[in-house]
DNA sequence: AAACAAATGTGAGAAAAGCTGACATAAATC
DNA sequence: GATTTATGTCAGCTTTTCTCACATTTGTTT
């Protein structure tokens, strides 16, 4: 996975934050879990923790409903999506696809800004 | 600004987050704070929040620590950069610049990941 | 119209996380 | 051996988040 990928899943933002950055409430944002729109991580202290993809996620979902979709619906698109990425895992790889990955690593591999090797957040440095 | 810059910016880590991020104890983040190695800002509840930048920041001071540096040193590491950078705003653009900034622009345009028009992290709409 | 379901509001009580300020301590430096 | 530097620890208080329950609103169904 590419570390922007990576950035993009560290589940580090509280509900709080989450609230801020969507404009939902928290009675929103904990309905839609309950749903199974979203799936939060926890933390030790069994608090919700969000990554930025399901910020974009909580987005969306407040997209659709303003659409009028209701939530049964955005769950039937979102169990769609799935779907095809399961049916996207069997296909075999094609000449294109070799193509584009090959790019994708390579600007991957010049795009890091990392200060320097000991300590970064993506990759971690053993315990001394 | 280009958007991924501004992701990094956002102060959306409350400390313990920052704690796991960078294996820092809460006192000695805050003590950084007090020394001026970082400033993160404040929510409405008067709980510091952290952005990315701030995270690479305090691996970096972890970094000059375990080096060797104490903060005095570290302190007038950042105060030299600073310099640097209001130098740099002074100096003219000259044609190497010009051509690096549209080359970050059309990256820019393009690299954009947003679901749609209407709801976005980065451009809010209107209340209605 | 009455009843129902979907989506959200609101409040209580408890747990977790964060704040400041003070004092303690280990290691390095004078 | 006295200071300074960087960090640990504790206490008391505030803020945030948690779950659970009940209320409200709006659109749909009998």
């Amino acid at each position: 996975m590419k570390e922007k990928e990576l950035r993009r899943t560290l589940a580090v933002l509280p509900i709080g934050t989450v609230i801020k950055l969507t404009d939902l409430t928290a009675r929103q944002i904990r309905y839609y879990e309950e749903q199974g729109l979203v799936t939060p991580k926890r933390n030790k202290g069994n608090q919700r923790m969000y990554s930025l993809n399901d910020v974009d996620r909580l987005l969306e979902i407040k997209d659709y409903l303003a659409d009028g979709m209701n939530i049964a619906g955005i769950k039937y698109v979102y169990q769609q999506q799935q779907a095809d990425q399961q049916a996207q895992k069997q296909r075999p790889v094609t000449d294109d696809d070799v193509r584009r990955i090959l790019h994708d690593e390579l600007l991957a591999a010049g795009g890091l800004d990392h200060h320097d090797q000991r300590a970064s957040l993506y990759h971690q440095n053993p315990k001394k």
